[in-house]
RNA sequence: GGUCCCAUCGUCUAGUGGUUAGGACGCGGCCCUCUCAAGGCUGCAACACGAGUUCAAAUCUCGUUGGGAUCACCA
């Protein structure tokens, strides 16, 4: 009994969280890291992490946003413990399936006294009178109405929705867990739909309801909705409910002055993916764009910010999301890969722009510590499937002490040495070359460096000669160092 | 406009009354070097402004300026 007893209130008191995103096909870069933030809250106190689908809205609804939403996260490997797809305890996870419920509930807030019938019509267009246009206190002649007429009237199937009451003097005060206190007068508030006319709630309802039933003890959301968190605590309080902590992070910005956002043809995490970053290296990033873990550490998996993170040191002003920084973090997710797995990614990215026969494994060799991002593997192999067209000019380089003249003869002699050549290895090709100028009183970079132009026709290439040799192989080389000669 | 919130290098940030204001990205230089990278070393660069409290303020208070959010049958 005892035992039981315990383990209840200990189950009560489990952190939940829940990713709350309404389905429009686009996964935006600052509701992924409230996302992470989210999981993060639960899996650092070891409680549960809930996929919920906010779709109140039947016209923003876009087909297929939820397969992007699983995708998204599966990506990025923060699993949920319930969802839609997995069940749970406290389901059904889509809010449009839980039509009845809000329905039961905002007719019980209206009994409570914390909301009201209101029959107005809406108004779908209201003019906007310019600039000056200041928005007035909508004051709802119906909420004058009784409530038997009311009953009436909707048994009469006269269109209705719920709205909420505000009957409180003075100031709200409640407790965010990164902004602190935080104080607004009940004046401030407006008395909003909470059920709309189709019968579905709208988010400042669903969000309440949704919570609640689901234990989630933590609320996550951007800072937007600070200002109207108070209308949240009044229908917890009508209901005689505990609100949840609250967690209001700032938002992830494109500049000083611009949200991120998808209207402004932002990258979405797809878009970043398919630019070639890495899951992990955005994940990481964007975990440190409005936090820091107290320590001078930036590299961080997962399961290591589940370990380390704490709200407290969330951060309250907005950060700009900087491509720059993100950049170089996958260059350093890109050369903390291993071979094979570099090997792997690139692989794709080959196979869009290479039909020659190369040494592929080679080639990610020497491109690994070279790219930042896979979509940089491109333009670092376009000389291999095809040499361009090239400046003789290129074979002068001051600093290598080379010219034409010089790439002339460096180059025949070069040819006759490397036609022998049996084992063709970076290794073996370069002690070669090696032994080449010294035998003939040159400069390794005279005979190396129009080795390397030759076989690249580019002023900067992804490895040296050798390593290109390697990469084109033995019968290819050759074929570039005649056509070389030839052009001089 | 009312209300709420924010303010340290260009960017992300550390800092909670006494620091040469630290780190990272980026940028410059040097080293290494078969070009370019990677790697190592190094340099430039910030407390928005003004009062006040205090022996002492980036840190506390007030104001100013600047920015953001919100005031939907969207979330």
């Amino acid at each position: 009994m005892q035992k039981t007893f315990f383990f209840r209130t200990i189950k009560q008191m489990k952190a939940r969280t829940r990713f709350a995103p309404s389905p429009t096909g686009y996964m935006h870069i600052g509701n992924l890291r409230t996302a992470l933030y989210e999981y993060l809250i639960a899996k650092s106190l070891g409680g549960d992490f809930i996929l919920r689908i906010e779709d109140t809205d039947q016209k923003r609804y876009v087909e297929g946003a939820t397969d992007i939403i699983y995708n998204t996260l599966k990506q990025v490997h923060m699993e949920w413990d319930e969802g839609p797809d997995i069940g749970g305890n406290f389901g059904p996870y889509v809010q449009s399936e839980r039509k009845n419920i809000y329905g039961q509930y905002a007719h019980k807030l209206v009994e409570l006294g914390g909301a009201h019938y209101c029959f107005c019509k809406h108004e779908e267009d209201e003019a906007e009178d310019g600039e000056d246009a200041v928005p007035v206190k909508f004051d709802d002649p119906c909420k004058h109405i009784s409530l038997s007429e009311a009953k009436e009237r909707i048994a009469n199937g006269e269109s209705f929705v719920v709205r909420q009451n505000i009957n409180k003097k003075g100031t709200s005060v409640f407790e965010d867990v990164v902004y602190g206190k935080i104080e607004i007068d009940y004046d401030e508030l407006d008395e909003g739909v909470l059920l709309k006319s189709d019968g579905l709630p709208t988010y400042n309802f669903a969000n309440v309801i949704d919570d609640h039933l689901m234990q989630i003890s933590h609320v996550v959301r951007g800072n937007e909705y600070i200002s109207s968190t108070p209308k949240y605590n009044l229908i917890y309080e009508a209901f005689g409910w505990e609100p949840p902590i609250y967690v209001h992070v700032p938002p992830v910005m494109k500049d000083a002055q611009h949200k991120l956002s998808k209207r402004n043809g932002d990258a979405s995490f797809q878009d970043l993916v398919k630019k070639g970053y890495l899951p992990d290296a955005i994940l990481n990033y964007i975990a440190l764009l409005g936090w820091n873990p107290g320590t001078e550490q930036e590299i961080f998996s997962l399961s290591e910010l589940k370990k380390v993170f704490t709200a407290e040191r969330l951060n309250k002003s907005p950060a700009i999301f900087d491509i720059t920084k993100l950049t170089w973090m996958n260059g350093y997710y890109i050369r903390a890969l291993s071979k094979e797995d570099f090997h792997k990614l690139a692989l794709p990215y080959y196979a869009k722009c290479l039909t020659r026969k190369v040494n592929l494994e080679f080639l990610s060799e020497v491109l690994q510590p070279r790219i930042e991002t896979l979509a940089q593997i491109e333009e670092n192999v376009d000389f291999i499937e095809n040499l361009p067209n090239y400046n003789m000019a290129l074979y002068q380089n001051k600093k290598m002490k080379t010219d034409e003249n010089i790439a002339k003869v460096s180059l025949a002699l070069a040819l006759d040495v490397l036609k022998n050549v049996e084992v063709w290895s970076n290794e073996n090709l370069f002690a070669e070359l090696k032994a080449l100028a010294e035998k003939e009183g040159l400069k390794n970079g005279q005979v190396l460096y129009p080795v390397r132009i030759a076989l690249s026709g580019k002023e900067t290439t992804p490895g040296g000669a050798t390593e290109l040799a390697v990469i084109l192989g033995k019968i290819e080389t050759l074929n570039r160092i005649k056509q070389a000669l030839e052009l001089l």
